[in-house]
DNA sequence: ATGATGGTTCGTTACGCAACGAAGCATCCG
DNA sequence: CGGATGCTTCGTTGCGTAACGAACCATCAT
């Protein structure tokens, strides 16, 4: 009962999957795929076992390389190790979610939440991420990269009305003119729940961070849901006209 | 030690993610991800377990969704359940190559062949499948779709080359003007190995399967690569400008 | 029929690993 | 210098499950 020669992948591609497969770690991971950094502690309280177990589980994840840690006094704030592991995770999520039978789980109004707006990995996502990629596209603020599609920059339009909105975009544009495209500023990102891209890349995550800090947007405690404020809701509704008719600030 | 209220999709998430990660699986599952069909004694040998054990492993894959059932005769085939699965996988394959050290995989004979040319659930993938992408497009056999990026449409003349190259696509048309768009015959696809878009869909699977037929490609017996035969090199190499000129099918 | 092949079910064994509490190091805070 | 907090290491317990062989159905061949 001999194998076929083993190709060196795989063993490795069996041992992340199953790192990922334990109810704590999906847990953890889970949490993580909000793009922000947690202690070992608060995770440990979100997935409800001690801080010894929770432990053992985020040294296993690091030896896989799929979280990494910054230590900052005494504290260790753990993230997600790169967008790669982000997206494998969400494309699971997807699998998980394809499921035909016992599909009322949407009805659910946690998962109606999530669907309609939620972070991934640091920017939007769900129906308003969809959303407001159209939205940016529709209003020339950015343009598909001519180098590899799926990519996109921002236009002359683009910058002016950001910078006009206060919008600081001086150090992404300067980062991504350095080194030679390498670093990506914005690109598509499939959503497992829109079945549509979404966009993701370092301006989308300033966006995200301007629109909390606007408090348009404010984070749900306990997911990755975001929820849009009262004072948020009219730039951020429907085609978010207001947001780019170029009104400025003053509604 | 109680938990934040669980959302409904995590248990399941975590299954899933488990049932990828047990060795023998994730072999299995990679053996599936050339989008063939496989009976399950095959399966056992390739894994290098008896069939009652391979037995109990597709039993609790079907269960998870991952992968699906045809019976034939005394035959039972299986295969990846959808192309969300085998998006997952690719995507975990992804992050299983990312890992900074011990990269010198690559180098390794095996390894390199996959990443020329291998098969992606029914599609070409490797820098073969990359270069194919760009070729079609360059040729103007293929356009982006207006509806929904990342898709696309078949060209006038893209139609009319392939028929004169022998390549029988009314059918993949007719279906595709059919159900309104919701079938897509060409869309991108994300290569783990060149970190860049090759050609999945209907229209791809054809285009292998056309290659095949061909003898302009093999498939390697043990994996899911791909090797370019005597007879395809003049074809598919390097821009691949003599099929893309419009020569039709004389040499 | 009879045997051969493909596949699943059953019962057993054995190993891996997730969880906990307690103890041990660090770091910050008076 | 305590005394707290954050986190890890250690040792133990217990459950889950992957593997096998043997027996059991189904289909095809003759």
């Amino acid at each position: 009962m001999k194998p076929v020669p083993t190709l060196a992948a795989e063993p490795r591609f069996a041992r992340i999957a199953a790192t990922i497969g334990d109810a704590t770690r999906a847990r953890t991971l889970s949490r993580l795929l909000d793009g922000r950094h947690y202690t070992a502690t608060e995770l440990a309280r979100h997935a409800g076992v001690t801080a010894a177990t929770m432990s053992a589980h985020l040294k296993l994840m690091l030896d896989e390389h799929l979280i990494k840690v910054r230590a900052q006094g005494r504290h260790r704030y753990f993230t997600l190790a790169d967008g790669n592991v982000a997206h494998a995770l969400e494309a699971l999520l997807r699998v998980a979610d394809s499921v035909p039978a016992e599909s009322a789980r949407w009805q659910r109004p946690q998962m109606h939440a999530l669907r309609h707006a939620r972070t991934c990995y640091g920017h939007m996502a769900g129906a308003l991420g969809v959303r407001l990629r159209d939205a940016l596209l529709a209003c020339l603020w950015v343009e598909p990269a001519e180098t590899s599609h799926a990519q996109y920059r921002l236009t002359a339009k683009g910058i002016d009305s950001l910078v006009k909105l206060g919008v600081d975009v001086s150090a992404l544009i300067a980062a991504s003119n350095m080194r030679g495209q390498s670093r990506r500023m914005l690109y598509d990102c499939m959503d497992w729940s829109e079945r549509r891209d979404h966009f993701a890349g370092p301006l989308a995550i300033k966006l995200l961070e301007f629109f909390i800090a606007q408090n348009w947007l404010q984070r749900d405690k306990d997911s990755r849901g975001l929820v849009v404020t009262t004072a948020g809701a009219p730039w951020l509704k429907g085609d978010m006209q207001h947001l780019f008719a170029g009104d400025g600030r003053k509604l």
